[in-house]
DNA sequence: TACAATTTAATTATACACAATTAAAGTTAC
DNA sequence: GTAACTTTAATTGTGTATAATTAAATTGTA
């Protein structure tokens, strides 16, 4: 019998599900960088930039809901949208406390160029297209139990 | 039929599975601060410590294999934890360059008041022991197939 | 021996990310 | 109608994270 201390088990790395969550989040969107940097963007950039393709224009508050981010992160991140010309930031006429951020014509032009990023990181991602289901349907189930705290 | 330009799914965010996975790491640390602020530690913190319960005595360098941070991120993390009195940091004696990390007593003791942590997160992640097992099995696999790249 | 290459950690710069607070504008209840 | 509350975004402060560079020590090789 090992003298170690098992009640302490819980405690192990190797036990834990949130850390290898944590890692392989970290290390998936490290790999988009390379072909990130080719246009510009960073991956919160680019997934909040995924949102204005589809629809065009957005409050804050509401990009903040879809991205599971708020407003600390994205008011800076939306400037550096701004400054590179893919988006305009203008105050609601009708409610003035509500910011509109709507893409540009460069910022639309950016999709061309982005279509085949997500299959060039989904080559680095060595799971098969069942496990890719499984995956994909369990972190929306979490994602989903998560928001009724 | 529809008039969405279907060229363009693969850059839908409901069709990402990398933001899924994003968005589910951030949601679910974010369910350890409560918990890990009783303890004066960070997440990141937290799996650090993780690594010196178990092993008492890392290098930096072994302890970043481990969680998958480099001494960027490790360097100011283990001099927070020194400054808390969780850890000691000195040079080997045999290899200079290499910093070797060893916890302290008051360390150890505070494995006794983080033991709960685990629990009581698991229990906001609603998902069944099946889907864990599947998740923790496939995560695993993807951290796998990313180091050799 | 020398000297180039490698290894290791620290440093610097940039970019998220969240909690807490602030400020402004709307909404509700009385 | 106005005071209290709520909503929305910005701001501030702290803490990760990574890339690139620097510096020190060791290793390998001619």
């Amino acid at each position: 019998m090992k003298t170690d201390e098992t009640c302490y088990d819980s405690l192990r790395l190797e036990n834990q599900l949130c850390f290898p969550l944590y890692a392989a989040a970290k290390e998936v969107v490290k790999k988009y960088n390379p072909f990130l940097s080719e246009i510009a963007l960073t991956y919160t950039q680019y997934i909040a930039m995924m949102v204005l393709w589809d629809k065009q224009e957005i409050s804050v508050k509401e990009l903040g809901e879809y991205l599971f981010l708020d407003s600390g992160t994205l008011t800076p991140l939306l400037k550096a949208l701004e400054k590179k010309g893919f988006v305009t930031r203008q105050r609601s006429e009708s409610d003035e406390r509500v910011l509109i951020v709507k893409i540009t014509d460069e910022g639309m032009k950016l999709r061309e160029k982005a279509v085949l990023i997500p299959q060039q990181v989904g080559s680095c991602v060595k799971i098969d297209e069942d496990e890719a289901n499984e995956l994909y349907r369990i972190l929306y189930k979490i994602l989903g139990g998560l928001k009724n705290d």
